[in-house]
DNA sequence: TTATTTTTTTCGAGGCTCGAAAAAAAGAGC
DNA sequence: GCTCTTTTTTTCGAGCCTCGAAAAAAATAA
């Protein structure tokens, strides 16, 4: 039973369905809108003067009109840069990253700090990140714009409501209300998103024709995390961020996994069990705390020179991802996979065990079918996401109103 | 991006939205559906006038008005059980069952047969049950509503439009066009869902208290089957009815499934598991083909009655459900669970390994707070999923539009 | 300079929901 | 038995929204 829709809900939903489809198009005319947006050609009109109005859009009038055709030239409309900006936090392991972002997408300004997140106390934390913040609102690039939503993504799960991190291996704190403590500071709805999820988004906006509607993003880093898009949105559990594919069980009282389970697919698949496994044969040992890209580098080097426990651990890392693969296209069918992070550039060696293990579990029927994709760096990917789901909750709650005069709403809110 | 919304969908929701308001009351007033719909009293007005006179609702003119309040007595709306009717089919191992049911959800006649589905040849398959379906358009209690619905419900895998039966454990056959050769055999639209699909959709009608918006289904059969309500809606795969939680592989490389790969859920856990556990010790034996209920209830008495290897077959059944459904749990989080069917009689014996298992998952986190129900008997579940699907259809596509003449269509449609 | 073509805007029609007021239909009180 | 009160339902006008058709605008082609 879905809510009763009013009439005022009309405008609302076609006015963002109008932003988000010039902000797909980049500067398309009046009549490319009508075409994407499939209203009319007077809606089109009517709600485009009245963003135009009230500067969420603007006329690109630069002389760009250089059809050859005949007829009326278009008139090309654009995001005005200036009507709104976002900001995007991650944080992640021993790092601290921020962004300042305008309502068109393009970067103001990065904010990035050194932070020991495994050791760095809960309130010097949530100083620190709130700190990042407030330097982007007092940075002279900001130029008056209002900063209308903060999204910030965390390695770890967060809140249904994504709210709080509820826990993270990147930090010894749980249940730590980021999206209360900023707002608080800032004045600025917050929202805190995984990190995975993030990647999700992102590889969609890059890509809409490989990840359209159902794909999935795996991060291989010294963990394992897992972002899924399903029927064309984000998969979250039911109380919290979920998808913790990582966690799935592959091996019942298998290797010790950094969560204290065991057999966790992360056990078999993180980097800490990659070198675990490889170094030191004993998948019961405790998991190293932090081991370099560069090292993993040259595992994955040695691996590739000579058959040795080098090579087998790689192995049984694509041996449970693969598993664990097939348990979840077993719930929802093969769909396309990017595996993201450091860990991709070893995927030569996982690949073929991977195959192996999917091809032996019910989701793998058309396992030669299945397309990996790869993708070696994660914080591009992740800042994407966050700025691609700011904007989308700037235009629908923010400007998509419009019954009363959102120039005013952004006038009141406290910015700076 | 969501599709454009035009004026007319409107008016559509709010007429569906109206309708599953008094399905779900029985007999509410215009103000009860005001209150419960948000709606104004004036669109409830206009519509339920509109849809009295289209012969969907009617008043129940009925003296129950002994309201001993002050004040204008309410007027009961109610479902006209003569506007319509819809028919559902569900085939099982070795039976095929139909029901006609009226536009207000009570079965108007059943139609039980026996039926081989493991010999039976494809074109008998399709042809009894277009046979059953055709058995129930003549029968005089019909008296001339159009059937508007066939909800047709499989054990097994069916494609993700709800028309074919991709793959199923009852029968050689594959790829079977359930829908298509019904629709041609009646001319009434035809859907093909899973089983337990149905039992989650009943479940939730039946207990709105309990399974709302999240939920899982679990079937102890032959095999074992799992419906999932996700956010308030059926999950399914992304090309198939998915949520094939019974071939989730519990132990790589482990006890021979009936599908014929290893280690799977089922293996397990399935009737044909449990006994070949207990009788036979062996897990890779091949599968027998069909124990009977009465031969479980007895492997379940021995098993209360002594320690032993039946014993011992029911905790492996309970070890590998509770770290399948530990998996799951890592993806979506916790969730009630009912489990469904003859098996869930023995769940005091699968209990208690099943609960350390979950315990011993990313998911179990809370285990003990997690709650198991228990439902014996799983037809009436399955033609009551069946039922409520299909007059949801009916209310949602038939009678929502309002612009042209329902009467019209109804009658134009060919039913006998 | 005129005709053609294409894009954009304007305008009236038709629907929809809502709030307020009116109408309807009972019980309560004297 | 009559009037007052209370509650439900209907009616009516206002305000939006989208749409199609027609008009206006702004270019090229001849």
């Amino acid at each position: 039973m879905t809510a009763a829709v009013r009439h005022d809900d009309l405008r609302r939903r076609n006015r963002a369905l109008v932003i988000a489809a010039i902000r797909r198009a980049g500067q398309p005319s009046r009549t490319d809108i009508a075409r994407t947006t499939s209203l009319s050609h007077s809606t089109i009109s009517a709600i485009s003067a009245d963003l135009i109005a009230e500067g969420v859009l603007g006329q690109a009038k630069g002389a760009e009109s250089t059809s050859l055709k005949r007829g009326r030239p278009q008139i090309a409309i654009g995001i005005n840069p200036d009507a709104a900006a976002i900001i995007t936090v991650v944080l992640s392991l021993n790092s601290l990253s921020a962004a300042l972002i305008d309502y068109s997408g393009a970067i103001v300004t990065e904010d990035h700090r050194r932070l020991s997140t495994l050791t760095v106390s809960r309130a010097n934390l949530l100083a620190e990140t709130a700190a990042a913040v407030r330097r982007l609102l007092n940075h002279p690039g900001l130029d008056g714009r209002p900063v209308l939503r903060i999204v910030m993504a965390v390695q770890g799960i967060t809140d249904s409501l994504s709210r709080s991190l509820l826990w993270s291996p990147i930090t010894v704190h749980s249940d730590i209300p980021f999206a209360d403590v900023l707002e608080q500071a800032a004045r600025i709805p917050v929202t805190v998103e995984n990190d995975c999820s993030m990647i999700a988004m992102a590889l969609r906006w890059r890509n809409p024709e490989r990840y359209r509607d159902d794909f999935i993003a795996i991060l291989l880093s010294h963990g394992i995390g897992m972002g899924l898009m399903l029927k064309g949105s984000l998969f979250s559990g039911t109380h919290s961020s979920g998808a913790e594919f990582g966690h799935m069980i592959h091996q019942p009282d298998g290797a010790l996994c950094r969560c204290g389970r065991r057999g966790c697919v992360e056990a078999y698949a993180g980097n800490y069990a990659i070198w675990r496994s490889a170094r030191e044969g004993d998948d019961n040992a405790p998991p190293a705390a932090d081991i370099s890209d560069t090292d993993m580098t040259s595992l994955a080097a040695e691996a590739r020179r000579h058959d040795g426990p080098e090579r087998r651990a790689f192995e049984k890392a694509g041996r449970a991802l693969g598993y664990g693969l097939g348990n979840l296209f077993a719930l929802i069918d093969p769909a396309p996979v990017c595996f993201v992070g450091h860990g991709a550039s070893a995927f030569d060696l996982i690949e073929p065990a991977l195959r192996a293990a999917i091809a032996r579990t019910a989701g793998g029927q058309h396992s030669e079918s299945i397309t990996f994709d790869t993708e070696m760096n994660e914080m591009p990917l992740i800042r994407e996401g966050c700025a691609v789901r700011a904007l989308t909750f700037v235009d629908q709650e923010i400007f998509a109103p419009g019954n009363t005069a959102p120039q005013r709403r952004i006038a009141g809110r406290d910015v700076a």
